[in-house]
DNA sequence: TTGACAGGTGAACTATCGTTCACCTATAAT
DNA sequence: ATTATAGGTGAACGATAGTTCACCTGTCAA
């Protein structure tokens, strides 16, 4: 199997948004027989690359939205691109639980540097589910929003606990509402 | 326009990996022709859910690979789920420069723990590119591999520095390779 | 009330898709 | 040398895609 074959029509999908049809791929990898990529496509569907659904339409396998994961830094990074297909991510699977209700916010200031969130970074946030004690959480405190810890006390009562000594902890006075839970931290440089 | 049909196409991209066919948005909706189904998808492209390219063939817009971005924490998150499509991010084309070359790796022990890495973290690294000074790399060096910060000193010397003041400097005894250079970090709680 | 219009039905047509069958090479294995 | 096999050509088929035309129907604004 000519890898050539696999890596144009992979081109074509990143390029389009969609794969191309028999006539299109006839074009691209100059057949002149539908035959030939009919054929062509059950390789591929065989070697896992493409799925074939009941109706006979085919489909890129995720593979090619995903990074290859390599496991600890220690273990470094291997020369040949043999091995590594073994273990791959899909980093908005892995991140993104609940697609409605995911937002990306950009963090101002260092209340949670002590939790290596710094200015600059990105937080992965979720509006639904329920916000356990420890959780980093959005919350709507006194009329102002911001990111912290979310604690309880002895007497059962929430508060909010910074990730810097700098800064005190912050009892709600009138009323606080936790918006949205921090899923993740993104730092790119 | 009912959202329900945009939501039913999407949900349907989201299950089957690709766009259903007219036959099966007659299905999905409940059309009892084909020509709804024309209209309905020219409609769409107007919004710009929807792209159709020269073939006539439609495909998805990027909107839904990505996540509203909502601007900073202290802005707050809006309840409405109206403003919110303005401003959207993909997260694979946001962090991903070069995918041919990019792979994920497990942060393990404290080295960087002062430029907020920690163990557990993952760094997003990319092979292709050069590295400048001040950029977090991995590196093997003298056999073995670690993330560092790469410095030059004053006789243009390369070394690795740690983010942890418990760890010095290394300069490379035999031979240092920078294998990589850490474009993000990305941390999941 | 009337008329425009958004959005649906129904039928027709051509192009491409998905598949099957028969057949034709080169190359590698026996 | 001969055989098997991988991978191509070519033709045919029904099914679906993509488009166009004519027409129907409820809603809303003038």
């Amino acid at each position: 199997m000519k890898i050539e074959y696999k890596d144009k029509i992979v081109a074509f999908y990143q390029k389009h948004g969609r794969l191309p049809g028999y006539k299109e791929i006839m074009n691209l990898l100059g057949f002149k027989s539908k035959n030939a990529v009919f054929k062509l496509i059950n390789r591929l569907v065989e070697e896992e690359v493409l799925n074939k659904d009941a109706m006979g339409r085919i489909t890129l396998n995720n593979i090619f939205n995903e990074i290859p994961l390599l496991g600890v830094v220690e273990a470094g990074i291997p020369e040949t691109a043999d091995e590594i297909k073994d273990n791959t991510l899909n980093l908005e699977d892995f991140l993104v639980e609940n697609k409605d209700s995911s937002y990306l916010l950009e963090v101002k200031g260092d209340s949670m540097i002590e939790a290596h969130i710094e200015e600059g970074d990105m937080v992965l946030v979720d509006r639904k589910g329920t916000a356990k004690a420890g959780d980093i959480v959005i919350a709507e405190v006194d009329g102002g929003w911001t990111m912290k810890y979310l604690r309880y006390d002895k007497g059962g009562q929430a508060y909010l606990e910074p990730a810097n000594k700098k800064y005190s902890n912050i009892y709600p006075q009138y009323q606080m509402r936790i918006a949205a839970i921090v899923r993740a931290v993104i730092r790119k440089y």
